[in-house]
DNA sequence: AATACAGGTAAACGAACGGTTACTTAGAGG
DNA sequence: CCTCTAAGTAACCGTTCGTTTACCTGTATT
């Protein structure tokens, strides 16, 4: 992709991002590069065709993000599809990456604010916003955590309860985030959330009846 | 409020929840109600008259809600401001009121949805949200378990982490609960996390050195 | 019966919207 | 040197925006 096709499509995730989609005009996003909007049907055949391309390039990045960042079940060639051996401190470590990702990659944390302002408007943005940031991560971590619990490594209890008060957390420092825009402070109540969660949830320290 | 004049608010923050602010018009507010744009002006000076009207509503409801449903703080007039006898349970049931309250009642729910649409437009917007909706209650929670703590009624930890972990649940639901619209699910997620939360941070039943 | 007015309509206003067109221009390749 | 093309501009298209205006029409008051 061409350096201007490449900007174009960076400024108007910015706009959409602040704006929503249909608040962000041709004109504003043409005017921020220092060109006219004419220009920008050289590169794009549409407003629409900028968003789709978007989309596409958020796929693109996510996948290569995860192949580099996933939970080890990737890594293991002996059982690539299995939850294997996974460690509290490595769902820990992944956690932190994710949040420093969706905060400090310009394209990711746009993205994200982009979804988040056009998820009521139609069903598709709602199915994104949902399984890129809400019940997608929710039940990707019920998946480990029911098999960390199937081999004893995290205490007995419904792992969709268990991935959803692991997670929420994220959720919520996010848009705080976003909103205060104190990163470090968020980093550190998610690291301490998620070395409470799983101090309060090792089967080797909880001796009641307390789940 | 006249009739008419109430339900062009309505009509037009069903409109704003959807499609954000400037995406919805002055022609589809009178169209939703049968009569043309020309007569919302006898009512209202302006479209951001519409949406002022809005937010002053908001802040009356509000008001009269944390009044009838408040943690009993409100309602020792021996101590009025200081939060005594505070029990984990009084807690649960506001906590469960609220989240009714804030996917069941339309005006509600509409009012949060228009401003998780409009938050990244303006910084009084962010504020209003951070407010009603993330920062504000987990400080507003924070306070409760700070006595609580201080009592020996919960476990000691940091009040805000602890709040953060209890809210967080609540607001990731809201959001899972506007998508997929499963209200019964949500709530029943809800108290047990919130049962989960108060059984898991009791003193009497933490022996270790847990948190 | 005459008057005042609240609440509606239809039409128009200038501005801005997404998109198109005709034209210019700088540079690459033969 | 000529030609082709990619990338830009300015002006315009039809539509819609928020807002204003002139007009109508029941209803209540005097």
């Amino acid at each position: 992709m061409s350096d201007t096709k490449e900007s174009i499509l960076l400024a108007a995730l910015k706009l959409f991002a602040r704006d929503g989609y249909e608040a962000a005009s041709m004109s504003s996003i043409a005017g921020g590069l220092g060109i006219t909007k004419g220009a920008l049907y050289k590169h794009y055949k549409s407003k629409r065709a900028i968003f789709d391309s978007i989309v596409a390039q958020m796929f693109r990045e996510d996948a290569e993000h995860s192949r580099e960042h996933a939970v080890p079940e990737h890594t293991y060639e002996q059982a690539p599809s299995e939850y294997r051996e996974i460690t509290a401190e490595n769902v820990r470590e992944f956690t932190a990456a994710q949040f420093i990702y969706w905060t400090e990659d310009e394209f990711a944390a746009d993205f994200r604010r982009m979804l988040t302002l056009e998820q009521y408007r139609s069903g598709e943005m709602a199915r994104l916003y949902g399984s890129c940031i809400a019940e997608g991560p929710v039940s990707y971590l019920a998946d480990i955590f029911r098999a960390m619990t199937e081999r004893g490594a995290l205490a007995a209890a419904d792992p969709v309860q268990l991935a959803m008060e692991y997670y929420a957390p994220f959720f919520l420092l996010l848009g705080i985030c976003d909103r205060t825009g104190d990163r470090e402070r968020c980093l550190a109540q998610l690291n301490e959330h998620t070395a409470r969660f799983f101090r309060m949830n090792n089967p080797e320290t909880i001796r009641g009846d307390l789940s």
